[in-house]
DNA sequence: AACCGGATTGGCAGCGCTGCCAAAAGGCGA
DNA sequence: TCGCCTTTTGGCAGCGCTGCCAATCCGGTT
């Protein structure tokens, strides 16, 4: 009974058809359990699929099904060092893995001319929504996801108008929340320290709602301090290093998220400067360590799991269009 | 000049040929880049193909093409939430990105029926190879990989026989050489702080190896504390207080990874015991933070990025069926 | 015994593309 | 100008599956 496989050739449907003695497309319907069939049927076709090992093309399927699209997503990201994308996709496979439809990624690493190409090639899987980070997109990129007819879910900023469906939240009411809790803190010598804003715009604009919050309060930024490259605990540190350096006197710093921060807060306890007695520190995103700090950072927490499983409902149900997920300010021990 | 397209019907390659007055067969050359064709050809169908907006379709193509097999790499990772596997991906798709080949990813949570399903789901897309993590499989999920005849990947653990290639480092022996150097260091009560070990079976293997190093220096485990659910500062620290009430005299502590470490660090700096004076502290990864600690962190940096990279040279070319990327560690300040 | 309606089944075109092969078009020396 | 060889081109089968439709089966009716 052993059924030796030529090599190079894979067990096809029709082969199951053969040795269930049934018809293709009584074997099609069994497998998809779509239409009507006998229990004699089923029963022989899985008998059949055991044996021969047969597993579905789904190349094929999508190619001949309806409206030839593929149970697939194409996902662009623009990173993986950040843990907020793999958490992203963390709320977003789940979701979707109950549905059994995979997960197709691109890394663009910040470049709408990768991103593009990216969505371009994901497209060419003919998936069945393209999800994509953010709001600013070349032209290129709206024009393909839109002639594409598949839905697009942008994920993570609500500060804009979107393609299709927007999931997210206001990153320039995170600032402006932010800067509120540190004037109402009584800080005023407040300083900005963050990673390459050129490259991420969403911490640009929480930077904006930030600086806007500010200036409300007859304030101004104090001092603002840029490291080239990705944020990291190391950058973070390095980076207030220098920013006390430049404006010793300053009393508080807003940090573009919370692995910036806690380079920062490293600093300070190896300087021995008070937190936040001498300065205070105020970081983004809500990750896991914040909490379990000697003083608890204080931040904002992003619904991030969220925005991924929110993302999947809605490219699968027709749930509204936009979705605001807010966020929660955590007032901590830090500021 | 404008095209618009009927709605629901996608521009297809025969439209193509129809726009640019040229057969089928010389598009498809022409868009592969293969095989031969005049000039001339290749500028009407560089026109053809902007102004209609064509999009190929890789289903079809797949489908029809050399093998049926697509040019995508299906990967079952069992977590996003630890950073390991995020640092995967990061070097797989920055490797695969290059050849223009996207990720299908599948995320097992640690459950190897679920790895097996995923297994089966990826594998129903033809990808060009299949990159599994670790060695440890259900029976079917290796069944399954090799009747596919696709490459197979195994990564981030050399402990064991792989099903085809394997990429990654010897789990068994940072464990002893992280006891090791606890050893060599003077630290005799010495515990074991992690998270669950039935399921993040390369923890257990490096406990494994850590255990028969003490051995040889004729010790034992001092103190084992295991944490249910996943890694996190906040499970390191909650850890490290439970393990010191209860075996208050041990000297050092090995971390089942550098994110329990932090926590446990945390936990040191909230009860004011002096590291490593009081207790010695050593983690596993080698992650950003942890240089970047007022008292750098020992632990062992693992090549994960460059085991994506390589896994990613591995399933194109045809290097060696093994790659050992071996480890560093890092000596720090905490032990 | 002939008949009827619903449940089940099989045949086959066709999804969009590629690979094969033969046909057409050039290029060039005699 | 002709024949020969190389380059370029187009036609068409078929990849494995699904959807449509017609054929068959089954149980109870009349």
């Amino acid at each position: 009974m052993d059924d030796i496989q030529t090599p190079g050739r894979l067990v096809t449907l029709t082969d199951v058809a053969r040795a269930a003695g049934l018809g293709e497309s009584t074997v099609s319907r069994v497998l998809r359990n779509h239409g009507s069939y006998s229990k004699r049927a089923g029963e022989r076709v899985a008998e059949a699929v055991a044996r021969l090992g047969y597993v579905p093309n789904r190349l094929a399927g999508s190619l001949a099904g309806q409206g030839a699209s593929a149970r697939l997503v194409g996902v662009v990201i623009p990173s993986l060092a950040n843990v907020v994308f793999p958490d992203l996709l963390r709320g977003l496979t789940a979701a979707l893995d109950a549905a059994g439809i995979p997960c197709v990624i691109g890394v663009s690493d910040y470049d709408p001319d990768r991103e593009e190409a990216l969505a371009a090639a994901l497209l060419s899987w003919r998936p069945a929504a393209l999800l994509l980070t953010g709001l600013e997109h070349n032209p290129g990129t709206v024009a393909l996801a839109r002639a594409s007819s598949v839905r697009v879910v942008e994920m993570i900023d609500t500060d804009g108008e979107g393609i299709d469906a927007v999931v997210g939240f206001s990153n320039r009411a995170v600032g402006a929340a932010s800067a509120r809790h540190l004037v109402a803190r009584g800080y005023r010598r407040i300083a900005y320290l963050g990673h390459d804003l050129a490259v991420d715009l969403r911490a640009a604009k929480r930077l904006a709602g930030f600086e806007a919050a500010l200036g409300e309060a007859g304030l101004a930024l104090y001092g603002k301090e840029i490291r080239l490259g990705p944020s990291s605990p190391a950058s973070g540190r390095a980076g207030l290093e220098a920013l006390l350096a430049r404006v010793p006197d300053l009393d508080a710093v807003y940090f573009s998220n919370d692995d910036m921060a806690l380079g920062g807060y490293f600093a300070c306890l190896s300087a021995g400067l008070a937190v936040p007695g001498r300065i205070a520190l105020f970081g983004f995103n809500g990750l896991d360590f914040a909490a379990a700090m000697p003083q608890p950072l204080s931040t904002v927490r992003t619904p991030r799991l969220e925005i991924g499983r929110q993302a999947a409902a809605c490219l699968m149900g027709d749930g509204p269009k936009r979705i605001d997920l807010g966020f929660e300010l955590i007032e901590g021990a830090t500021a």
